[in-house]
DNA sequence: AATGAATGAGTATTCATTCAT
DNA sequence: GATGAATGAATACTCATTCAT
């Protein structure tokens, strides 16, 4: 018996972890094709190849997977930001790759980026009060340091560097996405206007 | 037809019309309060004071009935673009004037711009194509009138326009409306500042 | 038209009495044969011959449906049991008249004296505070009009009397109707054994 | 087979009983407490320390488990009152010590004498034909020594005997645990009145 | 032998829609 | 025309049971 045959049958006794991920896929793809209400378990389930029931032992209601999946998904994104706030040097470059960072989710993982850009505009569904306060204190730094650096305006507030750095580029995306003027897809091109977008309404 | 025949029918209609306002205004309150899952039939009719049966009369399903209501909602919108690129002369103008427009409504009918936030983002309800087109073509107009105007910058797409100009002021109203960075409410200040980061945008 | 079809069809437009009717008496009937568990609400509604979601129109759940038929059969007795300590001279006649009446209901209406049986022994169910206050106010009364007449010995407690004249003839009766001896049925010479025992003693 | 292994099989069959005992236990708790329906496998596995699956081993089903359960206490008093009817000279002494032992389950194993009290009055746990036929003739033996030894009524019959002799006192105890008519427990006193009454009863 | 992951039929409940009046 | 009683398919969730290991 090798290694790899070995884990397969220890695997047999253990939590299928495959399950789980096809789970979470199939919630992400069935919110974001029919929104949060025409997602139901029976279909979340069929899609992923499980049973019906089967899901209630890792979450204890749809309204759990679904919060406990967004809630996973911003968090990307938030440490994404802190990370970058940590190793850039200037503003131009935090905004460059936190907007490459969603485009490449977008390119790479378009349901992930819908998904949060769907339940972001649901009633059901605010983001939970840490993250909010944690996005909040982030897009304050984003200004100390802009304002330290000399490129951003002294009366931008946080407020406005969030609309400006995060929102504005998120629903660019979902618009192409849509393809509501006809286009659809992007290039690098479209990537560094949305940059520069940014980067200048902030100076 | 006699006298009293015609009164009983004039008075249907006016009626009728009354009660037909008062449902596409509960159905706006409740899908905002609620969502479009959580407003349902019964509770629009409860509280449009009328039937419940009433209501499939005018409209052949809830889905039709909140489709219609956005197709108007945004149909005003569209309107009011219309009308300010003809009436006003620069694109400085315009912008300050729907920018002041969505700030209205936001002040005078806030469930409306909600409704429409709200649904903008539901997969279940995409603008119509025809408007889209309409929208399109009057984006296009922005920036030809912007470029000639030596207002906006060439390089500017109607798409670009369109987030800037429409779909920018718009999320900034709502993060407000969810006290997302703790302020809601705003000033005129407030409504300042956005168009001049859209009109600063596009140039 | 006459009456009678006029009735009938101004019935169609109101609630339809048979069917809450059929309603309470299928429940009653399905929680005797199955318990409260077994008693499903889609068994319930197909014996009753109305649709499922008929029956949330007058109950908001299915243990307030039950509750309340336990509540309104408990209440029937505790009302015969009032009215005879009001009109009957001396206890012996009380409790022979309680007695038959408890007979009474088993040959009419077994399935609600096995109703009450079922329920009285399920915890989901307890008797509400006010009628087992009720109740117990009664048993009382009972003792005090006996010690006062000399039928009943003073030793005697409300909870004794409870038992005695209450709870032994409805579980005697429950014993027959299972036919657990053999014999299922009763006798008027039955019905007197029972009143006696319970009045010897008290004595 | 060598030394070790028989111990080792030794060693199995004792913790096996062991985990039975448990399931027992647990199933009588939870049965108790939450009703058969409230009685999951998986709470009762969990209480029991045992894997879920376990239990099918020894019961084909849950409706077996607690039906095995039911027959085992139920043959346990039957077989008190048959020893009691072996050594006892009088009816009264059979009585007294009959009683006794009630209360003295009542307040050792008060979940023993509750689950045949709760189980006793579900339509889904009828007595067995056999255990049933049983007790009727106890209880005939019952009034046969009783009228021989000028105890009993010779027009008792067997089944009145049951009432007062078994349900009566059972009924007691239930409505004192539940606490129906505020007094919770019992004393000495309360004992020797039921059993007064039942022998009184009797004569 | 013993486990517990996995199943899916079953539950109570909701609600858009129909239609007799 | 207008009503609202009545429907029943669909929903989220539970749990006894099975079976691969």
């Amino acid at each position: 018996m090798n290694n790899h045959s070995f884990i397969k049958k220890r695997m047999a006794r253990i939590i299928d972890e495959g399950k789980i991920q096809r789970i979470r896929e199939s919630t992400i793809e069935l919110v974001v094709r029919n929104g949060y209400g025409g997602a139901s378990i029976s279909s979340i389930a069929r899609r992923a190849g499980v049973a019906e029931g089967y899901l209630y032992r890792f979450y204890s209601s749809k309204q759990e997977l679904v919060t406990e999946l967004l809630y996973s998904k911003v968090a990307k994104i938030i440490e994404k930001l802190e990370s970058l706030l940590s190793s850039c040097i200037s503003i131009r470059e935090v905004i460059n790759q936190l907007i490459g960072e969603f485009f490449n989710m977008a390119s790479n993982t378009p349901e992930e980026i819908k998904f949060i850009h769907v339940l972001m505009h649901d009633y059901n569904f605010p983001v939970s009060d840490e993250q909010r306060r944690h996005i909040q204190s982030l897009c304050e730094k984003v200004v100390r340091m802009g304002v330290a650096g000399n490129e951003v305006n002294k009366s931008i507030s946080a407020e406005e560097a969030y609309g400006i750095v995060v929102i504005y580029p998120i629903e660019f995306i979902n618009l192409r996405m849509k393809g509501f003027f006809g286009k659809t897809g992007w290039t690098n091109e479209d990537q560094k206007r949305v940059a520069e977008f940014s980067i200048n309404a902030l100076k």
